[in-house]
DNA sequence: CGTCTTTTTGACCATTTTCAATCAGTGTGG
DNA sequence: CCACACTGATTGAAAATGGTCAAAAAGACG
């Protein structure tokens, strides 16, 4: 099992640019990806008015922690997140990538505390919502409240995704599956350059995605590299038979409709 | 791995009584439930004209299923259900076991379909919401709208923690940790009469919550019996010892605040 | 009683884990 | 520039966990 990643705090993957500090709505990058539903004026108008600043976490900073009330939900605006869960005797469960577009500490605002934690992988910057004036948006906003309602919706779909993809299948499998996803993923996100992905996760990572040990997970990893369908190396993933990645993985792509952003 | 449960439609565990067919909202025996919040008299009116009826789904047959659209949103007033996703080579992973006060074919409002099944595993009473109408219940009460974010989050929070369990934990945790994971809610929902539950379950459909082939599953299954802390036959659960099972499974009693229920 | 489903068991095999090193890359200070 | 420390990746060997195949036993039901 991994080692708790609360004792190791720092790593050293910086990618966010750090630029600038506040983005207005109007002008937010996100918009501009046609993945995204559009707003209409009022509602960017409202969104506007309820985000409270930007933040920017380090890459291996905690974000969210279990047990946590947080006074924010975050949207991530760049940079990848782990969303994972300890387990008593040491273990790690990674949940699900977070990407940017990809709504988090909602579990927050809604139980009174987070379930899970959440830690930066790389440099991540993000949007601030108080979670009191999420009522606000309620309230005035049914449509958007239905976002919120969507992204909640959405991320209890993937990860009964990758738990099917754990229970069923062998490491082999699950190990493709994983980067099929994640693959698909970052496509819709805009952040791959052709077949090529920057991916900032480390071996130790997949492993404890896919509830394998590092040893078994680098093995497997050998032999799917010895399928010629991808390569993954210095943070690399080029992706060279997507087709064949996706059958290996088992995995069929999902019908994107346009999907909402807070 | 699992038989294909659309392959053998029926099974005769009749549990629900089948008796009143149209229940007045008011009268909703889920209301005398202190683990459900309170509705407004405003929110009951509403929700009472938004019911479009009552259905009964006999035990084996299948409710929902993975690809369908549905027209209706369903909240079980009586018996048990799984969600699940079957895997192309013949798996069946079993996400999460559906409870009364519980709500289903959410996705298919939200995405247009369904990403996951749902059948009937006793007689199933449930209430029914047309999905159009869901829009309505945006509109007119942001209180209900949250709570339907409510559930979705707590589906994907129940998920997770599931998933934590099959990724992590070596078979006889895993086992467990199901049992007192279900046990918990079937408190919290009233489904159990003192330590004993009647539990519908086969071994076979723990198996597929687990990961775990039949065989496996069995031998393990002995193995928790021979630590004295329960018993499980004919379609009854009866826990002698529930620290020492909480203790097995490393499961923790959430604390639950008053939940939702539409 | 006969048929069907579900549970249980045995024997054998495959996958995956654990333990223990080694290797490669990267950054640091002398 | 090189020695050193540190993190992450890789490999081998042994052990354990869990899976498959095949069959029998136990219940459930008409």
């Amino acid at each position: 099992m991994a080692a708790r990643v609360i004792e190791k705090p720092m790593r050293k993957r910086s990618v966010a640019d750090g630029a600038k500090q506040q983005t207005a709505c109007r002008d937010c990058p996100r918009l501009a990806n046609p993945s995204f539903r559009k707003f209409s004026p009022k509602e960017l108008a409202f969104m506007q008015k309820l985000k409270t600043g930007e933040v920017v976490h380090k890459a291996g900073e905690g974000i969210l922690l279990e047990g946590q009330k947080s006074e924010y939900v975050f949207t991530i605006l760049e940079g990848w997140a782990i969303r994972y869960k300890l387990v008593s005797d040491g273990g790690r469960q990674i949940l699900n990538v977070a990407l940017p577009g990809d709504l988090i500490g909602l579990q927050s605002s809604v139980f009174g505390e987070m379930q899970h934690s959440v830690e930066a992988i790389t440099d991540v910057r993000a949007c601030l919502m108080r979670r009191d004036r999420l009522f606000e948006l309620y309230s005035a906003h049914p449509g958007l409240a239905f976002d919120v309602t969507w992204l909640a919706a959405r991320e209890e779909a993937i990860v009964s995704e990758l738990m099917a993809n754990v229970g069923q299948q062998p490491a082999f499998v699950r190990m493709a599956f994983i980067f099929a996803h994640i693959f698909h993923r970052a496509q819709v996100s805009r952040l791959t350059n052709g077949n090529a992905l920057a991916f900032p996760l480390r071996q130790e990572d997949i492993a404890d995605m896919l509830g394998l040990s590092m040893v078994h997970t680098n093995r497997t990893l050998r032999k799917l590299r010895a399928t010629n369908c991808m390569t993954w190396n210095r943070g690399r993933v080029v992706v060279h038979d997507l087709e064949k990645l996706h059958a290996l993985g088992m995995f069929t792509v999902p019908t994107d409709t346009a999907r909402p952003f807070l």
